[in-house]
DNA sequence: CCTTTCAGTGAACGTGCGTACACTGAAACT
DNA sequence: AGTTTCAGTGTACGCACGTTCACTGAAAGG
């Protein structure tokens, strides 16, 4: 295929590609109310504004469509990821610097975020099992991270536990930042420092308890 | 209205109860796959054995439907609550205790916690306004009950803090047993004692860490 | 220049939906 | 015994849905 473009038109693939994101940005859009379950192929093509079969070009049904919308939410959450490691923050640092991470990504992302909290337990069976394993990797991730702070007192599988339980806690924190007002802001970012905190403390101070 | 029953009938009233826990109980076995959202007034109805129209002699809308299955739903999880209080277990215990009730009653009332679980982020705005506003008061109530344990030096906003961590720990490891298969359970009931334990050591030695 | 490709069109279909309305018949009440 | 109440019936309606199929017309390719 050549990329023939005669100034100011399109390609046949940049025409395409633009309609493509252009049903993946009203699916995100109008599932934010409905759930991607409530989600109808006729809403979306008339939010793009296509005739209804013309969906069919870009995705077989709407679970695929949830697929792709999984891919590319979770794109926004490893960015977030990313951002939180680098430069290697000191440890004293490591709570701020999450939470700050957070919030800011969240907030910047709201509907990929509100997505993958929605279609995390709410979705079609398949979208909730793409959802599922991405958090797996993050998990497992994240336990590889873990390994690096003073807990080497800490078997592997254990730090997948707390892993586990950090991740399950800062979904929560992201639910909560999407769900209120901005003047609220300070207030959860405080909590989640907190709660960060009480977890890192009891994983230090883990084995000095149990003997 | 008089109790007249011909024996081996029942009263007018008696059926129509009937009727509604037919519905209450079809609608929290259908939604089991299609979430509540994807129920519809016609399938409970047939479900049940009765008319499409006979439904709305019970309940105005699906969401009302919704509703009172929040209310069923969260009777079972107090009737959690109760249980991991009762006997008023000494310190040592709580952790093994609760995990042991939570295990046992996700199992005995698994639509319930399914329900729960599943329209906390996935259901219409109402129904999921109802399910965060009973956690709330469900958080609250763990915060007093933590009040007793030996953490004088917490003050009361943080520990309603740390009785989010907590409670969201314990959905997830809920959301956890209801997906997997039974031979997991004591993997899962393991780890679960774990968070809730780094959880509580983290809060016992949190003044001693930050001066 | 002529042919092929293919994103988007438009009409048509069968289905399941919520809801309206008038009804029935047994239980409850007077 | 006569009347009222009301849980459940049955029909009918308009609507939105997913999917089919033959189509068009411009871009891509030979």
């Amino acid at each position: 295929m050549r990329v023939e473009s005669s100034a100011g038109s399109e390609t046949r693939s940049e025409r395409k590609e633009r309609t493509r994101r252009a049903i993946l940005d009203a699916a995100l859009s109008l599932s934010e109310e409905t759930g991607l379950g409530g989600l109808s192929l006729r809403q979306v093509a008339k939010e793009v504004g296509v005739v209804p079969t013309a969906f069919y070009r870009h995705f077989a049904s709407i679970d695929e469509l949830g697929l792709a919308l999984v891919e590319e939410s979770f794109v926004s959450l490893r960015a977030m990821i990313r951002d939180v490691r680098r430069g290697n923050p000191p440890l004293e640092e490591i709570v701020d610097r999450s939470v700050e991470v957070l919030d800011d990504h969240v907030r910047a992302q709201r509907a990929h975020f509100a997505f993958i909290a929605r279609e995390r337990s709410g979705g079609s069976a398949v979208v909730r099992a793409a959802v599922r394993q991405e958090f797996a990797l993050f998990e497992r991730e994240l336990a590889t991270d873990l390994a690096r702070l003073p807990m080497d007192h800490w078997s592997s599988e254990d730090l997948h536990v707390l892993s586990r339980l950090i991740v399950v806690a800062m979904i929560a924190v992201a639910e909560e930042i999407l769900e209120s007002p901005d003047r609220e802001r300070d207030a959860i970012k405080r909590r989640a420092r907190t709660q960060l905190l009480v977890v890192i403390v009891g994983a230090v101070n883990w084995r000095s308890e149990r003997e």
